[in-house]
RNA sequence: GGGCUAUUAGCUCAGUUGGUUAGAGCGCUUCCUUGACAUGGAAGAGGUCAGUGGUUCGAAUCCACUAUAGCCCACCA
């Protein structure tokens, strides 16, 4: 093996391998299946360290599952993403000099489709270098040939159902562009306004004195004066004391002398401007909700490029909306209505490509019934089918379940799955093809042509196909295999910010169409963030981009780190540090199998004779270390099974059993043992570093050519007969643990009197233990000891000690020692003693304590009392040695 | 405003149903390079577990309040 571990030569070799051999793939019928799909990112996107988190973790869980024998499916694929990739598109035409609607829609969505297959595979390409063992030969898109039939088959039926329906919303609407804004289009910027106070008289209430045209009116605060006349009802607080009285007046609308209703509804803040609102339900956001609540009528009072129209009255009609705020506003001061104007800074939407001031326009939209598609999703995982985990993420889930709204589910977009909705005259047929629409229409109309029929012009939401994934992408609506084995998915991977938008409506859908929920647990990681806690944002400047990483640490060093550093339970704040961890036990692993490949020669054909305890030890830690990392596994604890192979990796087979191996007494048979331990932990390390342990599995010459790995089996440890045949026994395991307290504590003694390493020294042991008499020879060496001397439990030598739960070890002091500095030592360590002691005699010495704690704390608790007085009997033994 | 969460060593975080003298990694201090590895080894310093009160024989752990921070949703006419 060569000196350095060439990480990138590994993954660039191993990857096509894995790949060309068909690893990742499987046929569905055989075994139990395991399936995942992944969360589609956008076929826009790069890979960021959300995705390497994400997908570190499923690739974890499914080389896990597959090395357990499992039929194993990670289904890979990209998200058409509506908005995003129209707009990246968009701008490569703007630097051409075009617009889209140069193009014409149907040329347009050519353009995008050209686009996605020149860039489309960037991201996919760089999953690769993760080393995700997706199964690329099931890669899916969700705005391909199968992924949309199952768009327009979802809305056909719902709409047959009666879940889909048209009806008013609120867009953002911008009056330059003429085009619907989705929220995230829109900039909010603060800008310099106004409150204008406006009074709304009473009805019936009399004409006053200049000044105060009329006595009895309410006060409206608003920034919207111009929208005056599409008002339909004024609104306060039902706790507000001071309006109670007017709830079910009727106020007049000023200028138009329209008569509107004061309602009362929660959505006013009683602080806020005068406490009562002027409610323009065609014309806000808030508004509308507000008239929906209480069956307002919705006047749209303005054109689609932002000038009024007839409904605003006839002296408006056709000014700007600018330009008739403040001649309204004029009007109002003449009329007496303006109470007065105050300064205010609010935030204004603007459209984020032509920065214009964006207007909430009323508009038909489609929508999806949700409180009947959500009962069943609810129940599935009250009733425990479906299992959040952590299982907290189920409160959030249930709290918008619970107060769920209809889902406006289309946009007005060119690019993503035009709606299936087809109108003539004023009739609308839905069906899954135009074929299908017309042979609905003819039923109608029976002179109906294609031509007749007009699709409609907008296309559904992108939530719309992902919600489908799960089922989908396994070929519903056909009846496939694939769809009958691996289907419902096992877990589903993904981060809390999209529980709603996604994991919630996609249990929604594979209930309501397939009948069963699409996956058993949802499995909930954090948010990846930066040092100071910031989410990771390209505009922050403050990503840390994993391509970046893996070509300085490698990808193993990128996903073992990830693995150790990311809890389910919170957020991960990372830092380019961090991954230093990944790559120093990349490079152990390298360097502990140099070490094996130098003794590999000498292995013994089988492990066999009386083992030393040692030896025992090290087959009993890869047992409990398999068995542990199986269930942290099992109940998803990534970080901790991370650390527990991490940990028995480095503490145990490098710190210290391979040190014994280099002064083994029977080295044939260590180094068997070391092999198979060795090929262990490859294989429980597999998931985490895939790349690695193939290459070291196969430098060693633990796998031959055309094997690999990743198909080996994960180990369950070993079976009871070995552990028979061999010996291995709990005690011995504790014997072997004792011992190592006491080399460590005579090291610690080497640091404390600064004693180097290389002298031998005289040690003098005493134990009640006769197993550590047979143990000599191998603690010589470990102790770097001149000699041993034993001696009982509790006999006293004036030496410094230490005491460890199976022995103390004296050492024999040949050199000189600074007495002055070991008194205070000693001084400070009686202080530290005398505080123990205190506390656990106080402690022994409460009858409750003794009554209600396990036996085995209190004898715990005794036995380290009993220690504790023992050392400072040492100690003062040895002040006396120094004074 | 509604919902949720966090606060433990200088830093990032563990701490599984309440029970030994609260752990890990990094960083820091001291020592150690003739071969598996200095991307290493050995030893060590460092914490009144945010605060206050409560439940309990016993609280980092359970409860209440306070302070601070963060996330998601809704956002002020």
């Amino acid at each position: 093996m060569e000196k350095h571990y060439d990480s990138k030569q590994a993954e660039a070799k191993w990857y096509p391998i894995w790949e060309k051999n068909g690893y990742f793939h499987q046929e569905p019928g055989v075994g139990e299946p395991y399936s995942v799909v992944i969360p589609p990112p956008n076929v826009t996107g790069i890979l960021h360290m959300g995705h390497a988190l994400n997908q570190t973790i499923q690739d974890i869980l499914v080389r896990w599952r597959r090395m357990q024998g499992k039929n194993t499916l990670w289904l890979p694929g990209t998200d058409h993403a509506g908005i995003a990739t129209q707009n990246v598109v968009e701008k490569a035409l703007r630097k051409e000099g075009k617009r889209r609607q140069d193009l014409g829609r149907e040329a347009f969505v050519d353009r995008v489709w050209e686009w996605k297959k020149q860039y489309g595979g960037t991201i996919v390409h760089q999953q690769r270098m993760l080393g995700n063992s997706t199964d690329w030969q099931r890669e899916r898109f969700t705005f391909d040939e199968g992924c949309s039939r199952a768009v327009a088959k979802v809305f056909t039926q719902l709409y047959d159902e009666g879940l889909v329906y048209k009806g008013n919303y609120i867009v953002n609407w911008c009056p330059r562009c003429g085009t619907a804004l989705a929220n995230d289009e829109v900039e909010h910027e603060a800008s310099h306004s106004h409150l204008w106070y406006v009074r709304y008289p009473v009805v019936g209430s009399e004409k006053g004195c200049a000044g105060e045209p009329y006595k009895d009116y309410v006060m409206v605060a608003t920034t919207r004066p111009e929208t005056l006349p599409g008002d339909t009802a004024v609104a306060v607080n039902p706790k507000d004391e001071r309006y109670a009285h007017l709830i079910g007046k009727t106020v007049i609308l000023p200028l138009t002398g329209r008569e509107i209703p004061v309602i009362a509804d929660d959505y006013v803040e009683k602080e806020f401007g005068t406490g009562i609102v002027k409610i323009t339900p065609a014309h806000d956001p808030n508004d509308f909700l507000v008239g929906k609540r209480h069956n307002l009528e919705e006047i749209n009072i303005m054109n689609d490029d932002g000038t009024m129209n007839n409904l605003a009255g006839a002296k408006y009609e056709g000014m700007d909306r600018f330009k008739c705020r403040e001649v309204l506003v004029a009007d109002l001061e003449e009329g007496g209505f303006l109470d007065h104007i105050e300064d205010y800074e609010n935030q204004v939407g603007h459209c984020y490509r032509c920065h214009e001031t964006v207007e909430s326009r009323l508009s038909k939209q489609w929508f999806v019934k949700m409180k009947p598609l959500a009962e069943p999703a609810i129940e599935a995982v009250k009733n425990g089918s479906v299992r959040f985990v952590p299982e907290r993420w189920s409160k959030i889930y249930f709290n918008w379940m619970e107060n769920i709204q209809d889902w406006c589910i289309s946009r007005q977009l060119w690019w993503g799955h035009r709606i299936p909705a087809y109108y003539f005259g004023e009739n609308i047929v839905v069906a899954e093809t135009a074929e299908a629409a017309l042979e609905k229409a003819k039923a109608i109309d029976p002179n109906i042509t294609a031509e007749d029929l007009k699709q409609d012009e907008d296309v559904l939401d992108t939530w719309f196909s992902s919600w489908l994934w799960p089922f989908s992408t396994l070929g519903w609506p056909e009846k496939t295999a694939d769809l009958a084995y691996y289907y419902p998915t096992a877990d589903l991977v993904t981060a809390q910010d999209i529980i709603f938008f996604w994991v919630a409506r996609m249990m929604m859908a594979g209930i309501h169409f397939m009948g069963k929920p699409p996956f058993k647990n949802i499995v909930i990681h954090g948010i990846v963030r930066d040092a100071q806690g910031r989410k990771m944002s390209k505009s922050l400047g403050n990503s840390l981009d994993p391509l970046e990483l893996i070509e300085q640490y490698s990808a193993d060093a990128l996903r073992f780190s990830i693995a150790l550093i990311t809890s389910l339970d919170c957020d991960t704040k990372v830092n380019k540090e961090k991954f230093e961890i990944g790559r120093n036990f990349a490079t152990k692993i390298w360097n502990a199998a140099r070490f094996l490949e130098s003794k590999i020669a000498d292995a013994a054909p089988a492990i066999t004779g009386p083992l030393t305890s040692d030896e025992k030890h090290i087959l009993l830690a890869t047992d409990k270390a398999c068995k542990k990392i199986n269930s942290l596994l099992e109940q998803y604890r990534i970080q901790d099974s991370a650390l527990a192979v991490y940990d028995f990796f480095w503490s145990q087979i490098c710190d210290w059993y391979v040190e014994y191996v280099k002064d083994a007494p029977d080295k044939a048979r260590a180094v068997a043992i070391l092999v198979d331990v060795f090929k262990k932990a490859l294989c429980l390390l597999h998931p985490y570093m895939p790349f690695v342990t193939e290459e070291v599995a196969h430098q060693l010459g633990f796998l031959k050519e055309g094997e690999t790995i990743m198909l080996s089996s994960f180990p369950l440890g070993y079976s009871e007969e070995e552990k028979a045949a061999w010996g291995l026994d709990e005690a011995t395991y504790d014997f072997v643990n004792s011992k190592r307290e006491a080399i460590t504590a005579l090291r610690a003694l080497r640091a404390e009197y600064k004693v180097p390493p290389s002298t031998f020294v005289k040690v003098t042991l005493a134990s009640d233990d006769g197993r550590i008499r047979a143990e000599e020879e191998s603690l010589k060496k470990a102790m770097r000891a001149e000699s041993i001397e034993f001696a009982p439990a509790g006999q006293d030598f004036a030496m410094p000690s230490k005491i460890t739960s199976f022995a103390t070890v004296y050492l024999s002091l040949e050199g000189l020692v600074d007495k002055a500095a070991e008194s205070k030592r000693i001084a400070g360590e009686l202080a530290k003693l005398a505080g123990f002691i205190k506390a656990s005699e106080a402690k022994l010495s409460n009858e409750n304590f003794v009554a209600h704690a396990p036996e085995a704390i209190v004898a715990e608790a005794k036995r380290k009392l009993e220690e504790n007085k023992e050392k400072v009997a040492q100690l003062e033994k040895l002040a006396k040695l120094f004074a």
